[in-house]
DNA sequence: GCCGAGGTTTACGTTAACGTAAAGTGTCTG
DNA sequence: CAGACACTTTACGTTAACGTAAACCTCGGC
């Protein structure tokens, strides 16, 4: 799907564009996760990767929908939350107008969410240079007591 | 509830430092979560009101570990590690050098762990800001060819 | 021809972070 | 003094996100 990219006709040309593949293993070793966890994202609707008889083949799409997946997650979004805009990122070519408008939505939520979270780093960064700093002072008061 | 506002049986200084209370529903309309969950939180180790009689009482210390506790759930944190981090940072005016260190590496942590969000948050608004635009193509598209 | 390394499905187990229900206590209020 | 309402404890239930175990296939190499 998406192969847009295709100048249309395109049967071989010598440039293999996109013909990297990956076996689920292959994707658990570069990122970090176990083949469960790819298997279990793709029981979630995240993942759509192509067979080969039985055994998954991943492309370079699916490699980007994990990575993005994960990002997701590290930044605190739930499985049904990322679900959400990956669907809608993929049915926007025939997408009606209420969808995408939903999408917009969600979008703008998840901007906001994001607005927050670096805020609260923000202060969080405070927090960490504060905690810091009244330990290293009470360090050194040891260090210096040390010979008395 | 809350007549302790009481200044006028302050018998030392009438500037209350610190003598606001607060219930457990307070700081639950407060901060938006349940009373449960404020209880569940003490139970792991993170708050420790006093007691009124059998009652909780909350100052303003509480309210700042509460307020930090969620802030840090906001950004992905376990409560676990937030413990961590608060119970060192009360442990820390008797802290030996060894938990004082072992802090310090905690926090090194965390900052990691915040400098890769905020990237994460950078990239995540790049794709936020493509599929936005991508949807407002479309839908423009759409609106247009709606005379034909 | 077999073996080990990787792949697969199915299904039950686990942990964190609460929700929810039951049953009781304390205090103000009409 | 009877509700009403907010608080309490205890304990079992729930959801998300995987972990783990069993039992199977399949393929390249020796």
């Amino acid at each position: 799907m998406n192969q847009r990219t295709s100048d249309a006709t395109l049967p071989n040309r010598g440039l293999a564009l996109q013909r990297r593949t990956y076996t689920i293993g292959d994707l658990a070793k570069m990122f970090e996760v176990t083949p469960r966890t790819i298997r279990f994202y793709e029981q979630e609707g995240l993942l759509a990767p192509q067979r080969r008889g039985q055994t998954r083949i991943y492309r370079e799409k699916d490699r980007v929908r994990l990575k993005l997946t994960l990002r997701g997650k590290r930044l605190g979004f739930s499985l049904a939350e990322i679900r959400e805009v990956v669907e809608m990122y993929d049915a926007m070519p025939d997408g009606n107008a209420r969808q995408l408008k939903r999408l917009l939505e969600i979008l703008a939520d998840k901007r906001a969410n994001l607005e927050r979270q670096l805020e609260d780093i923000r202060l969080m960064h405070r927090e960490l240079d504060d905690v810091e700093t009244r330990a290293r002072d009470v360090l050194s008061n040891l260090e210096n007591t040390l010979g008395d």
